[in-house]
RNA sequence: GGCCCGUUGGUCAAGAGGUUAAGACACGGCCCUUUCACGGCUGUAACAGCAGUUCGAAUCUGCUACGGGUCACCA
């Protein structure tokens, strides 16, 4: 067969060589050691939270060697294409954080390798495309649109349990087998009837033996070379991931790929393909999947319909970008979090990310550590922050809240000073969520009265409490002086000064101070817990708490 | 089913031939405390199994079991 003619044959427009394409996408004049990396999401208007765990290492590897991190969208597949979908990407990846040095940015494309979209550099792929050919590596397979609906309709076959795998597998290669035998002649009759064809590499490998590849997360590994031959071209002349993975990570000057391990049963034809491009392959690091517990209790990949798949979801539930990413390092690197707490001022550029620490094995999504992680974060940021964090948060999922919070930032802030600061640090938020009926008492139009005084104090007490309470209060008393005064009060209608005294002899007295405590708390925030309560009143107003605190003792008559 | 990957407490995990097998989360107890939220102390709990190599194995080898991934003109 006479390639370089079947190469024209298929490829009549195509005028380029792969040594044009090599000029004009040199090798990057990088310093020693630095890695070029990439993320390459689809178009699909959905980005996956475990996305984020090759992103993050990407990103880090990149920025930690002086090197580049860009940005490819792989929308090679026109069906699951969703309209305005790159630019959600490339929003909600800046929200998280991930800046890219090159590639496709909601201003168009940035960097010198571009297009980055492959939608864009179909060109490109054909002229590697008619040289496989030319080597006698790439064939044509012609099929009626007829014969592509059914194999799309023939899709859903692999999902059926009852598939008898033998019979499959010694089908397949048949068909395989018979796809490789055609004539010039054929070809030409095909083209002139205006068929279309998509394009295969023609598989050398031999499955018996095995390929030593090293993997930087996974160690040594061992895989059968590659027998099946792979569609590079579909019918419609767009690529598949396999061939633009190839054509375009070697022109990116991609230095380390790193990608999910569901990649990993494919690695055998990537390796091929390089082979056959005569590309040098670049290192490859397959990350654990992250998983679920299913209905029963064995582990399941995080899929998309799974709850907490979805990374805009953790938006929209309310947790800060901070606390997500640093969840996310814990998992990558588990003496992240020991770091640290030795290094709270550090920021997480600073930390010596190593793919040595990163893990073999996929692990369990545990929504109590991601709290966890949350609560410390927040904890650690100052009122001003939190403000800013819980106003962003509101105004797209509580309006409402949004407007009180940004109708008197002073206040709100106020209130979330509340403990904050100093080394024991409250540790009331793990999501933005939480603010609102945390602080909520504070505004009158959100103050109802949840909780009721203390069933077993006596009703006369607590007015009588409360009365007491409101006859010696004075705003200008120091936390102490305020204190003592609820012993007073204590101590005038027969409870004890100190909870001690009471615990020691309760049959000695009919409460102590922290039911006086309680009995105010109750009336002026309508719960029975409430941060410092001494704060609180002077946050509230000597007013408000007063009318509060009247409402209640007319209730309890 | 073939192929590949994985397996240390409930979860995330240190660990790289000799350790009382870290730590964090969760859970329990005690303490602190005017409630809550913190904080301190403390407890329960693990090397999947079996062989082999070795004076000695969580660490090396093999097998088994279990779990996961994957087998598209999807990515």
């Amino acid at each position: 067969m006479d390639y370089n003619r079947l190469a024209d044959l298929l490829f009549p427009d195509v005028t380029l060589y792969p040594e044009d394409m090599e000029k004009r996408y040199p090798e990057r004049s990088l310093p020693e050691g630095a890695k070029v990396t990439r993320i390459a999401p689809s178009p699909t208007g959905f980005f996956h939270f475990g996305g984020l765990f090759p992103a993050t290492v990407g990103e880090r590897l990149a920025h930690q060697s002086g090197g580049v991190f860009y940005l490819r969208i792989e929308d090679t597949d026109s069906k699951r294409e969703v309209e305005g979908a790159a630019e959600f990407i490339t929003k909600i990846l800046d929200y998280y954080g991930l800046h890219f040095d090159e590639g496709v940015t909601a201003d168009g494309d940035k960097g010198d390798y571009g297009p980055y979209t492959q939608s864009q550099r179909v060109g490109i792929y054909h002229v590697y495309a008619k040289q496989l050919v030319r080597d006698g590596r790439a064939y044509p397979v012609f099929s009626t649109d007829e014969e592509l609906d059914e194999l799309k309709a023939a899709d859903k076959k692999a999902e059926i349990k009852s598939v008898n795998w033998e019979e499959e597998a010694e089908a397949r290669r048949e068909a395989m087998l018979a796809r490789r035998q055609f004539t010039m002649e054929q070809v030409e009759a095909e083209l002139a009837a205006g068929h279309r064809f998509a394009l295969f590499a023609a598989a050398d490998g031999d499955p018996e033996k095995k390929l030593k590849v090293t993997d930087l997360v996974k160690g040594t590994l061992e895989i059968p070379e590659n027998d099946e031959d792979v569609v590079l071209l579909k019918s419609d002349g767009i690529p598949t991931y396999h061939f633009a993975h190839a054509v375009d990570d070697h022109l990116m000057r991609t230095t380390h790929v790193i990608r999910g391990e569901e990649w990993l049963p494919s690695l055998s034809k990537h390796l091929m393909l390089f082979r056959y491009l005569g590309f040098r392959a670049p290192k490859y690091m397959h990350i654990a999947q992250l998983m679920r517990l299913d209905e029963n209790g064995n582990k399941k990949k995080l899929s998309k319909r799974d709850m907490g798949a979805n990374l805009d979801d953790y938006r929209r539930m309310g947790y800060s970008v901070k606390a997500v990413n640093e969840y996310v390092m814990t998992l990558l690197n588990s003496n992240y979090e020991e770091w640290h707490m030795q290094n709270p001022d550090k920021d997480r550029e600073e930390f010596p990310f190593s793919v040595k620490k990163m893990s073999a094995s996929g692990c369990l999504f545990d929504i109590e550590k991601l709290n966890d992680v949350s609560k410390n974060v927040i904890s650690r940021m100052t009122a001003s922050e939190v403000y800013d964090g819980v106003l962003a948060y509101a105004e797209t999922e509580d309006p409402e809240f949004y407007e009180t919070l940004a109708a008197d930032r002073a206040y709100a802030e106020k209130i979330l000073s509340i403990g904050r600061g100093g080394n024991k640090p409250r540790k009331d938020f793990a999501v933005w969520a939480d603010v609102k009926p945390y602080m909520s008492f504070f505004y009158d139009k959100y103050f109802t009265r949840e909780d009721e005084m203390p069933a077993d104090r006596d009703r006369a007490d607590i007015v009588k409490a409360l009365l007491g309470f409101l006859e010696t209060y004075d705003s200008r008393d120091d936390q102490n002086t305020w204190f003592e005064k609820c012993k007073d009060i204590a101590e005038s209608i027969g409870y004890a000064r100190e909870t001690k005294l009471y615990r020691k002899e309760p049959e000695k007295y009919r409460g102590h101070v922290g039911d006086v405590a309680s009995f105010i708390r109750v009336a002026v925030t309508g719960r029975m817990n409430s941060p410092d309560l001494y704060e609180v009143i002077n946050i509230l107003g000597e007013d408000r708490m007063r009318q509060r605190i009247l409402d209640e003792t007319e209730l309890l008559k």
